[in-house]
DNA sequence: CCGCATCCAGCATGATACTG
DNA sequence: CAGTATCATGCTGGATGCGG
């Protein structure tokens, strides 16, 4: 059987669910790796790493996050204003898996590039 | 600088966002992990373990994966049709990292949600 | 049994303009 | 600088019915 946990139940959340609702968008784990490499961020700055990427759909990632306790947002009373985005240890404990998969991801593009070709050409 | 191959470059399709255009799919993710757990597969055997899954969604996953190469398809001319699935030695490869990520989001669910409930009370 | 084609509703996202 | 607000829209995914 299923192992239980990810088992869908609507009674209960299921954890690998309620995970891919969040990772399951690649500009979460940009951000997150992002961060994970450069440390601690200003909103700028990670809208330029990343390049593309709407203000908006940062914003929204970056709220997603701080709701999930992954990064933590600190503000200052300057003019102009400074905010910086860091990885909690929550956010850190994820990091190596998103990386591991990055890594996997870099490793197989070409194999993954290869088999959609082949894909098409045999239809 | 950001590594290289998470930049966004038009010109060059950058792995990163290659992957997470598939493996932000909790479809994708489950089956994956489904197959890997129990081997090969029927279609309605995935359909009935994943659960909550429409007939097209499980359809269109599983195409998705045969077109990158990390499922495997195997037809029998037989009546009533059998098909049978199994995880190619790229999804293979894939699986240790999918299955750490659902640990990890079966360890850290509690601080998840308690963090989301901390959120949601201080506005 | 295993799938595809079609229709359609709703949300996610981009563009744009404005604020403290 | 670091967002918020609003609007337009395109794609995701559910429902349904048909076909090999």
């Amino acid at each position: 059987m299923i192992e239980d946990y990810k088992k869908f139940d609507k009674s209960i959340p299921c954890p690998v669910r309620t995970l891919m609702d969040r990772i399951g968008d690649k500009w979460v784990v940009l951000v997150i790796s992002t961060l994970g490499e450069k440390g601690t961020m200003r909103f700028n700055q990670l809208h330029e790493m990343i390049g593309d990427i709407s203000q908006k759909m940062l914003t929204v990632t970056l709220k997603k996050l701080q709701e999930d306790g992954l990064v933590s947002r600190k503000m200052y009373q300057e003019i102009p204003p400074r905010v910086e985005y860091t990885l909690t240890a929550m956010g850190e404990s994820l990091l190596p898996h998103i990386t591991g998969l990055e890594q996997w991801a870099v490793a197989n593009m070409s194999g993954i590039q290869q088999s959609r070709q082949q894909y098409l050409s045999a239809k």
